[in-house]
This record gives C-alpha cells, sequence and structure tokens, in this order.
DNA sequence: ACGAATCTTTAGTAAATCACTCAGGATGGT
DNA sequence: ACCATCCTGAGTGATTTACTAAAGATTCGT
C-alpha cells in the first residue's frame, strides 16, 4: 500500500494555496510548481482534477491562475485524497467473498483509522503547523 | 493507497495453516489454492516468499507440504504483510525534502496506526473469531 | 483588435508494477 | 525406479504511474 506522488502533490497544492488564501490572489501553475518542486505540466493535470472536485477555481489570461474555493479550514486531508485517488484505502479484498471475515475485519479496521486520521485534519491545521515550525500533533 | 492482491493471498495463506496448526499435518499447496480461491502457481511464489521470512517451513517429496514454523498466535498481520509488501504503508514523500513537514506528519501518523491495528492482530485472533463466527473487534 | 500570458484539453509514452502462467528441475517416500 | 510434491526462474499481457508535449481557448492591457 503506497501512496502516489501524485496524491502527496495534489496535497502540496492545497497546502500552498490554503497559506496564500487570506491574500486573495491567484496562484499561477508554474509558481506553484516551481514552489512545492513539482513538474509543471504534471500539476496542470492534478488542478484540473481539484477542480472539478471543487476545491479550487481557475481564471485564465493574463494574471489567472489558481484558488480555493473555500477556507482551508473546510478542506481537509481526507476529502483531497478521495478527489485524487477515490479511496483514502483501496481494499479490494473486501468486496471478495473468498476473503474470510476475519481478515475482513482487519483490513476494515486499518481503513476505517486511516479514514478517520485524514478526515480529521484541515489544511487551516496544516497552516497553522507551519507557522509555528512545530508539530500539530504531539504537543 | 491500495492493497495488492498478493499481500492479501499471502496473509489469508497463513490464516488458512493457522486454522489447521493443531492437527500439525502439512498442507498441499494445491488444497490451500483450492480453498482460499488462490490461483496455484501464484501462490507457490508467495509461499517462496513467506518461507524465505521465516513463516512457514515446507516438506518435499510424496505427502509434502507447508507449515508454520510457530504458533498462531506468534504471528501478527504487520509481520506477513512486511514480508510481502516491505511496509504496511509505505509512503515515499517522508524521504522528500520538498515535502512540508505539515504533510509529513498527517502521513507519518495514519503511517503508525495502520502499523499499529496489523501489529496487535495475531492469526490466533483470526482463528479464535472464525471458530465464534462473530466479530472480533466490535462485540 | 492585437499580442502576450495564462489556463484547457487531449494525446502520447517510457518505465514500473501486477497478477499471473509455464517449463523444467530437485527431493523424498514407497 | 516411480511418482507426488515442492523449487526456481523466466516470461507475459494488462494496467498504472509519472510524466511530456502540443494545439487550443480565454482574458487583459494597450
Amino acid at each position: 500500500m503506497k501512496l502516489s506522488i501524485k496524491t502527496d502533490y495534489a496535497c502540496r497544492a492545497i497546502a500552498w494555496m490554503a497559506q496564500h488564501y487570506d491574500e486573495d490572489q491567484t496562484v499561477h501553475v508554474q509558481a506553484l510548481a516551481a514552489a512545492q518542486g513539482i513538474p509543471e505540466n504534471y500539476l496542470v493535470q492534478i488542478l484540473t482534477v481539484l477542480r472539478s472536485a471543487g476545491f479550487v477555481k481557475s481564471k485564465r489570461g493574463k494574471d489567472g491562475g489558481y484558488c480555493l474555493t473555500r477556507p482551508p479550514g473546510k478542506i481537509c486531508f481526507g476529502d483531497v485524497v478521495r478527489a485524487v485517488q477515490g479511496h483514502v484505502l483501496d481494499i479490494p479484498s473486501l468486496g471478495d467473498p473468498n476473503c474470510p471475515e476475519g481478515m475482513k475485519e482487519v483490513w476494515r479496521k486499518i481503513k476505517h483509522s486511516a479514514e478517520q486520521i485524514a478526515d480529521s485534519v484541515t489544511f487551516e491545521d496544516l497552516v497553522s503547523a507551519s507557522e509555528q515550525g512545530g508539530g500539530m500533533f504531539y504537543i
């Protein structure tokens, strides 16, 4: 079970826009790509996904760019991850009748726990964590 | 983040051998494959991994087969998953200096939680759960 | 209206991974 | 010797990943 870099990029993109949310400016793809170390052409595709999922809106033309559609406190990790890769954790055998019920319960428990953590952290939490420069969980 | 069917097969194989552990018999690949709905030739490869990881031992020749090297209570989910796929959750961006620290902490927390659950369940737990025919967690 | 800067969309692609399949060899009991 | 079983390594079609590229649409300043 491996986190795809695409999902990570998506979260980084949202995180960056969350940090610049109060300035009420659009962010250029190029700037975002450079700031987060993401290949520009790849980021474009990711932003398209994030736009159709409703997290960001875009403006074309000169002085165009991207910005969040709602405050960072209203977007959680889980939402973004699900928009990019469907599930936080995808456990195909949960739908397999050959898989013993006891095992399914273990997978389900792991899946549920991952989802709960991802859903409990918003991008506002990330912004405040980075402003304090310190841990947001193990204070 | 998707669970590979290979890992699932590996756990099913161990689970099946755990259920037949007290009989102190070897299990044939063919029987195991049929019982758990796993392609036989694929299962062979998985058992090889499990053997070199020390979970099972094999016997060749007529009346050969596989059995666990230790009681099911001494083998946990996490062990088997790590033997097959390296990590319970693999988060490559934890090693990426471009990934913001706050995000790493979220991934780390999810990873840690998944590992802890996987490490807290043994295959003996699975056997007793299936004997009772009921839930092992949400009693 | 023009041109530059930006986003939009679609297509392509090399590499890796997944989930097998197969063939031939080694081993051990009878 | 024979046969049932495990052992090993090679091969493979399909899918996914992580990009790259190119041609088009939109907006703004002038």
